[in-house]
RNA sequence: CGAGGUGUAGCGAAGGUGGUAUCGCGCAUCGUUCGGGACGAUGAGAUCGCAGGUUCGAGUCCUGUCACUUCGACCA
């Protein structure tokens, strides 16, 4: 019996090791996160999924609000005509756009566009609601879908369909634009380790990997535990790009008539792909406390017995009173597939209750990641789950950690590079010349590997490019993504 | 878009040479269990991805098509 348990275990997920694409799918599947649906690419965040998305949409809305920002809604459909106006924003995404011809039984005069991101429209009001200095700055949100026609596919980490939010802001001054555009980076790196425990490098995108139309983009690149990079998150500047492209002025308070400064930032359930591949192990997925849809899941033993689940309820009520979210399994499974379940599911902490406690007067506790039974009085169960569910949160974050240092390696060298990018998973750090050839060249002899960003706190490794062998500019870090 | 793989019950699979579909899990009911995916009994559930074709007869052979999936290319 013992000597199956383990085996037991993992039975229904395939192990990292062995194949981390089909492990990372059956996460997604046995963790009821989401479902293939009859389109293309296109999948069901099934409840426990969108739990996850709502818990952090909480967490986000509440960082937007505080800093100023407002929430509105556009429509989905963009007039082809007006997707048009800003040219290197139509040329990067009229690849991938979905387009409505059709509406009711005709033709439509002018085809729409379903949105692949809204820069378009936004602008088209914002040239309506911006007349003067005093308009400003536009501090706008919004929480919605977006439609990329991705020609590969997988669940979250890259949808045909997709759920985001793309914050839209247009400012007096150049100053105030870019500030906005790095106080936003700052609010999802903060978000991140806070919320997902997960510690990332920001920074800035090269021009080459810039968001079409933008004039900076940064970034945070969240690392995974096979080493791949996952651009977790952009914030872009504009400039007056835009303004221009669509006419939007405003008069100073000097009278004269300028153009406003534009950023846009957003964050997609790309993340919940993130928090799989970051966290998860052979057991199944481990959800970060603070977004966790169940923190704590009390599994009441021998359920029948007198007592028990008058005990069970007791103290799910204490530990709600504590703002825990909580769920009691009460249903006739046994204990083993109920433990199994929520390991699977990624629940940070268990809480077993049985007769033989209840005659002690303790509980066991059991945190996701040690999987250890600890026991604990009843009497202070509500501190030592909070403890717990730090621990998690910590012991996630410190793991993530090990992780991104472990996975990071120096290259002094062209040799070095190619040695890394062929030996070793993960990000490399080295100089760059600030041509964008050599990153194409670097991408074309590695089979993929790419600049993530221009790190905030530029290392120094070497003083000529890694590439070409001419003076470097940069040091940049470079990685496979999904 | 290129190369491969897979579509049979909710899930996973078996079904040489054509003869009317089988198993495991899951599900339902009842009983016994309950501290790491319990056990027994009974039962429900499938127009074999879809559309054509060959044939007396197609899950099986032929043609087309769709979807999913892996790896690449592409991608902010």
């Amino acid at each position: 019996m013992a000597a199956n348990k383990d085996k037991k275990m993992v039975e229904q997920i395939t192990s990292m090791d062995v194949d981390f694409a089909q492990w990372y799918t059956d996460v997604v599947k046995k963790a009821e996160l989401a479902d293939y649906s009859g389109v293309k690419g296109c999948m069901i965040i099934r409840p426990y999924g969108y739990a996850i998305w709502e818990n952090i949409q909480r967490e986000l809305d509440a960082r937007f609000k505080k800093t100023g920002h407002e929430n509105v809604y556009m429509p989905m459909f963009i007039p082809e005509s007006l997707l048009q106006k800003e040219k290197d924003h139509v040329e990067g995404f009229a690849p991938e756009c979905a387009i409505v011809t059709i509406g009711g039984q005709n033709k439509l005069a002018e085809r729409l566009i379903v949105r692949p991101t809204s820069e378009t429209v936004f602008c088209e009001h914002f040239k309506n609601v911006i007349q003067s200095y005093r308009d400003l700055p536009k501090l706008y949100n919004q929480w919605v879908n977006v439609v990329r026609w991705e020609k590969t596919t997988r669940p979250f980490l890259r949808t045909s369909e997709f759920l985001w939010q793309e914050g839209h802001t247009m400012h007096e001054t150049e100053e105030e634009a870019r500030e906005e555009t790095l106080r936003m980076l700052g609010v999802y790196e903060e978000f991140y380790l806070n919320c997902l425990a997960i510690p990332a490098i920001t920074g800035r995108k090269t021009e080459k990997e810039k968001f079409a139309g933008a004039e900076e983009t940064y970034t945070i690149e969240p690392m995974m535990h096979n080493g791949v990079a996952l651009q977790g998150g952009t914030s872009h500047y504009f400039g007056d790009g835009f303004a221009k492209a669509f006419d939007i002025t405003f008069t100073g308070r000097d009278n004269k008539v300028y153009y406003p400064h534009q950023t846009s930032w957003g964050v997609s359930t790309r993340m919940i792909g993130a928090i799989i591949m970051a966290h998860g192990d052979d057991n199944g997925l481990i959800l970060p406390p603070a977004i966790a849809p169940i923190q704590l899941v009390i599994i009441p033993v021998a359920q029948h017995k007198e007592g028990v689940l008058e005990k069970a309820n007791e103290l799910k009520a204490r530990l709600e009173a504590q703002g825990i979210r909580v769920k009691l399994d009460d249903s006739d499974q046994s204990t083993g597939w109920k433990y199994s379940q929520y390991e699977m599911k990624g629940v940070p902490v268990r809480l077993e209750i049985g007769p033989r406690d209840i005659e002690s007067g303790n509980c066991v506790l059991v945190s996701r990641v040690s999987r250890e039974k600890n026991f604990v009085a009843i009497d202070s169960v509500e501190a030592e789950v909070e403890k717990m569910l730090k621990f998690v949160h910590d012991e996630l974050v410190e793991r993530a950690r090990v992780n991104l240092a472990q996975k990071t390696t120096k290259a002094a060298t062209y040799e070095e590079f190619l040695d890394a990018a062929e030996n070793k998973p993960g990000f490399i750090k080295a100089m760059w010349c600030g041509d964008s050839e050599c990153e194409d060249k670097l991408k074309d002899v590695t089979g993929g590997v790419k600049s993530r960003c221009i790190p905030f706190n530029e290392e120094h490794i070497a003083d000529t490019c890694v590439c070409c062998g001419k003076p470097a500019k940069h040091m940049v870090v470079w990685g496979r993504q999904y």
